[in-house]
DNA sequence: AATAAAAAAGACTTTTTTATCTTTTATTTA
DNA sequence: TAAATAAAAGATAAAAAAGTCTTTTTTATT
């Protein structure tokens, strides 16, 4: 569905997400450890967020990563669209270059209709909204 | 959302599927020129696909591919799993190995919706039942 | 000012996916 | 039986995705 640079992305964010909550930084060793991800994978990956303005971090002594409420306010789908790009959301399910009303392939308005519920869910998904379920380990950021 | 491979396997089938109703078999050539894809590249994904079972096909002059009236009642879904596997279906939507109700995501219950969704569509739709608007030319399976 | 901490940047490697090319095997037709 | 046709098989190549390692830059603390 996504890819795995996107899942460690979406899964950074939100323990980011928690932190910041919380009034604090996130490092790479922290998040790696805590969404289960190589190191310096997810560094490279937060590196093109960070430079996309999708998280903000300072170096340092006590440097990190982290949210300012406008950033805690974005959505999952934000993350996709930025690493994944838009093709989950209006690529044609067949592969066609051109799949649209006016020329659709055989499964185009079924999968438009999953398409739209993905991009309803995923927009409807702030990064806020995930801190307290976590917090009770009502949901997991890894297998544990 | 699907592989390469599975996208053109998916058209591929379906033009079979059309080619079979008409009670003709399909060379790879004609395939890879109706679907717009590499010729060795369809060759080898029908290759798999045969001896899985999901297409048939006989060598030399008037050879090609073809289905009987089983296999003209597969469904897409069954394509999906045997070309990119269970995980679309099943998968967690951020890569958690394990990812249940009992351990569930974030996103799980929102994802396993749309998942479900998703089977539902490939599960019912049959390859049969796509020649009539490919035939009417209400749908289509490259640019042209 | 020196040291340490942490992200940024960039080069590199490995693995997987996508794609191509050549040879072999099976079948039909002349 | 020879020639032609078409898929099967297998080896190889190219491109993209996933992952690692080293060096540089920035910032805080002593």
């Amino acid at each position: 569905m996504f890819s795995k640079t996107c899942e460690y992305a979406i899964r950074a964010m939100i323990f980011i997400a928690k932190r910041s909550k919380a009034g604090e930084k996130a490092g790479i060793k922290e998040i790696s450890k805590e969404i289960d991800s190589p190191e310096s994978f997810i560094a490279k990956i937060l590196q093109d967020l960070s430079r996309k303005g999708l998280v903000l971090s300072t170096k340092g002594p006590n440097g990190g990563f982290f949210l300012d409420d406008k950033l805690l306010d974005g959505s999952l789908a934000d993350i996709v669209k930025s690493v994944d790009g838009e093709k989950i959301f209006s690529g044609c399910g067949l592969g066609l270059k051109q799949c649209s009303e006016a020329k659709p392939c055989p499964i185009h308005y079924q999968f438009k209709i999953i398409r739209e519920e993905m991009r309803n869910m995923l927009e409807g998904a702030k990064l806020s909204s995930f801190t307290e379920q976590l917090e009770n380990r009502l949901t997991f950021l890894k297998r544990d």
